[in-house]
DNA sequence: TGGAAAACTGTACCATTGGTATGGTAAACT
DNA sequence: AGTTTACCATACCAATGGTACAGTTTTCCA
């Protein structure tokens, strides 16, 4: 595949890979606090100082912009969810505990991003849907299967070893948090309780604890 | 307040009112299936068969009409919400078994929607954001609030029978059903598997019964 | 039945935005 | 030194949201 290119590559930026960087970090911010759409391209330039010629010479139009954030978006949130539940089985061999540990991690950096917390930029996305071409919905689709292959693999080594008290099917409870963590974002947006989100993750967490352990304990 | 105006009424509609209603349909139509930035007026009007001037009779601007969609949206929404769970307590005079069965015919009602069910236009409005205005956030904020308080009551008269066997913040646990709704509809969008929804409507049903009724039954 | 209000049409115009075209130039690599 | 990379400058275009304003038809009501 290709060469592993992490962030501490030794190699410096050439001076397009800068710009372009900029350009990137520039419209995250602005997407994710206006919206895609609310984001213009002048605006970008402006704050860039580049001339749209520049800027339309890094992207070949606003999709592809939005296909790079996406791409930078999964691989950041893949990279923050791989130290947390690392961290989990850090911190105990026990397959579920771990689990319950990371959770814990994911509900607590979500409650520090507090307000404004970056809007879930895949949720963003499916939301104009049709506006963007079938590559981007495919990045979108790909990072959602994603993370259910991700939490599915933790759920199906815990009921290895505690078997479910109450059935349930563990991909469904894998995709319960994805969706939980989409649905609790506009929810904090909307009624402007950054918390609301953590407390979901929690609630989510004392429903795993009792599918694998039960209620008594 | 205002006096009651249902569904019904006698009076029949005025031509302005009939022109309204066509426009919001149509819009509505289009916002659910396409964005409401991915929306022109232009192609509102050409269906309607009305000019730019007719439709900025009924409409200030598009924000204007947002908040008509919203308004319209959440009204439809809270009808069926009642229907459901009154038909809910009709089969069952137990407030638990009577939730549980509202739950059930929640989540047939969003597999029948199957492929290109409406997605939720709160959520729609939720992730265009600075785009409107506070009027419309408002009523955003109050549709969610309405969910919230309709589900709190409902769960807080289970618990006055059914102690509840696991520690679960029951105003937290109503809000779960919004975020899995709103979060699912997301997931169902951009995996395009129309039945994720109801699946985690389902979900979310078990954990109910759980917390009720306990792991055993 | 006539006059006012409601519900539009028609035309013209404007700013913003996404995007294209084209030709030129400074910086960096080789 | 020459090529490629990374831009700049200018001009232009179509779609879209929106404004202005004068005129017309429909509807209602006294």
């Amino acid at each position: 595949m290709n060469a592993p290119m992490t962030l501490t590559s030794r190699r410096a930026m050439t001076r397009g890979e800068a710009t372009r960087d900029r350009i990137l970090e520039i419209a995250e911010a602005s997407v994710l606090a206006k919206g895609f759409s609310n984001t213009s391209i002048d605006e970008i330039i402006a704050a860039a100082e580049i001339t749209k010629s520049g800027f339309f010479y890094h992207f070949r139009d606003k999709t592809d912009l939005a296909k790079a954030l996406l791409e930078r978006f999964i691989h950041d949130d893949n990279a923050k969810l791989d130290a947390i539940f690392a961290r989990g089985r850090d911190l105990s061999d026990d397959p579920l505990h771990a689990f319950l540990i990371g959770l814990k991690l994911f509900a607590e950096m979500m409650a520090e991003l507090e307000t404004a917390h970056p809007g879930c930029m895949v949720a963003s996305v499916a939301y104009h849907d049709k506006q963007f071409n079938n590559e981007v919905r495919g990045l979108n689709a790909a990072a959602v299967l994603g993370w259910r292959r991700r939490f599915l693999s933790a759920l199906e080594e815990i009921a290895e070893v505690y078997p479910p008290r109450i059935d349930v099917d563990l991909s469904h409870l894998a995709d319960m948090l994805s969706a939980l963590a989409d649905g609790g974002i506009i929810l904090s947006r909307v009624l402007d309780e950054p918390r609301l989100l953590s407390e979901q993750i929690l609630l989510y967490r004392a429903f795993v604890r009792t599918i694998f352990l039960g209620a008594g304990d």
